[in-house]
DNA sequence: GTGAAAGCGCTAACAA
DNA sequence: TTGTTAGCGCTTTCAC
């Protein structure tokens, strides 16, 4: 018994016929006629051979891989669409790489190593800071976005994040708020930007108060959030609503409100954006924008698939809906 | 401008050498005279080289990839760990392939063919659900376990499970509880039962009883601890403190306890495990203990290369310490 | 210190 | 339908 694994040349020898027709009769079965195929496959079975998927690449011209750049894996939103990529991918036989952009130093300059690198089959971009100058490569792989990324035309996977800002404020200014405040994402995320967006042109729109020192500047963390919260609890002029661009922080400015003492909705309501698993099991539950994260991971590869199996760099780019999960933490305003 | 990229043939042309000049030029630099290194290197500046990883790999007979083998991906906890993994993987030029053992239908079916596949230069599991005999397969890779595994004499990153169960007990039994209950991880998980264990041995040790009534399975998840507080609050006789096998738990309970109008720590004590990032945004701050996860996925890695570069199936396991860390959630009993 | 040459294991023309 | 053959791009003896 060897130590090594067989290759296709030991299958060919004991099947009696060439390696090409054991190649043929792995990739296309269809080809060859059933006394070679069931030969084969019992070669294959005894000799226990599995392709050796490095020499297939290399002579296919072809990673089998695609990477994904996300600017941090620990966070759980990215966590869940990784999730979605990975079920389309690995079905697809394709390897899913994780390049984090947050643990090394020059995220741009990440980036341009993987595009040139030849490593990958596609990329993935889950993160919407990398400078669009990259992407002038020449001889880069098809790149699908799975989030918004300014002044790119990239093919891309995009959620509604204007909308989602309109619906908080909306649902907020129906309960009967006039004073509604919002805290931002990090002021270089496209992400933040549109929601608020959104935020300030439903203000306008509804012809609601737009105090400058109602918006709070955060990061999408817990920590911003409760942070957000003791800006809020220094504010005199408070607003009776908050809008904040993601659970995380609502969830820290909750937690927060509440260990001052003060009640949500009571004191003051709260919406998020996100819906992630926490949103329905704080008390009181957290109402929020939904935004179907599995399946943006799902429609990017199956994007990137599409763009790699007819060998284009692009493809039309899709837009995902949000939707308003009303729970708890909005409620009228405080008389 | 050529739209295919450079190989080591044009770089060898363009300075003058041979193709073995310029891998050695790469890969010991120590090797070649300076002049050629010069020669060699400002002829890869101007090609625009990158060595083809796949070639390179062919060749040396490896793959420059880990699988990672893991229940869920989209789990917050799993998550943490791969930030730690790819932290070292990296920077050491090793692909990170990460295989949802949910996704697909049967875990120890690939498992074996991950095994088997040769796709990858090492594994680490991170599933206690596997089953043992699968490991039987000959010329397995290096593998770690990062989590606890029945039987397993695998290598592996561990954390003091037990002493956590029992660091937990004994601190709600110090601020005064002596009907202390615990809400289990999945049954089949090694986890479940070590820290069962800790927590039954404990009780044991201090003189505290012991109600089956008062262990309530569960399955890690918020939902299931939402569960578990139903069931706690229809308890005719309840506990005054809960030790919860995981903070998504904790969470899923308190949330729900508090939705019933109780308080904790007033009319129940909670202590979870795990220290995830809400942990200290809850009201009140949810009594933990802290496993470093991160921590655990640099171990894991560093084993697991450490392996591969000296071709070695085994190495010293890991211990990794927890550490009880006090919040708010648990107080002395209702009098 | 450097070059020539032999493959790693596989697939895809092309020929038969 | 099947076999022959020529590489994919690289690293590593083995000579010099």
């Amino acid at each position: 018994m060897d130590r090594r694994t067989a290759t296709i040349q030991d299958v060919a020898r004991v099947a009696g016929v060439s390696t090409a027709t054991v190649s043929r009769t792995l990739s296309k079965p269809a080809v060859v006629t059933k006394a070679t195929r069931d030969a084969v496959l019992s070669a294959v079975a005894e000799t226990g051979y599995r392709v050796n998927t490095t020499a297939s690449n290399l002579r296919r011209q072809r990673t089998g891989s695609v990477i994904v750049l996300l600017p941090n894996i620990a966070n759980p939103f990215f966590a869940q669409i990784l999730a979605g990529l990975s079920s389309v991918l690995t079905p697809a036989e394709y390897g899913m790489l994780i390049a984090d952009t947050q643990s090394g130093p020059d995220a741009d300059a990440r980036l341009a190593h993987y595009l040139a690198s030849g490593q990958a089959d596609g990329l993935v971009l889950l993160d919407g800071t990398l400078s669009a100058e990259v992407l002038a490569s020449p001889a880069r792989p098809p790149i699908v976005m799975a989030c918004e990324w300014m002044g790119s035309t990239l093919p891309s996977v995009r959620v509604e994040n204007a909308r989602g800002g309109a619906l908080a404020v909306g649902h907020l200014a129906q309960l009967g708020h006039r004073r509604i405040g919002h805290v931002t994402g990090p002021p270089a995320n496209v992400l933040t930007q549109t929601r608020l967006e959104g935020f300030l042109s439903t203000l306008r729109e509804l012809g609601l108060p737009q105090n400058p020192d109602w918006v709070l500047e955060g990061d999408f963390t817990m920590d911003s959030g409760a942070a957000a919260a003791r800006a809020w609890l220094g504010l005199t002029d408070r607003p009776t609503a908050l809008f904040l661009s993601s659970d995380e922080m609502a969830t820290g400015f909750i937690g927060e409100v509440q260990r001052a003492g003060l009640s949500v909705p009571g004191d003051v309501s709260v919406v998020g954006f996100d819906n992630i698993e926490i949103a329905q099991h704080l008390a009181p539950g957290l109402t929020t924008i939904r935004q179907p994260r599995t399946q943006i991971g799902v429609r990017a590869a199956e994007l990137l698939l599409t763009m790699i199996e007819s060998n284009s760099r692009d493809a039309p780019s899709e837009i995902i809906e949000v939707e308003l999960i009303r729970r708890g933490s909005a409620g009228p305003p405080p008389d």
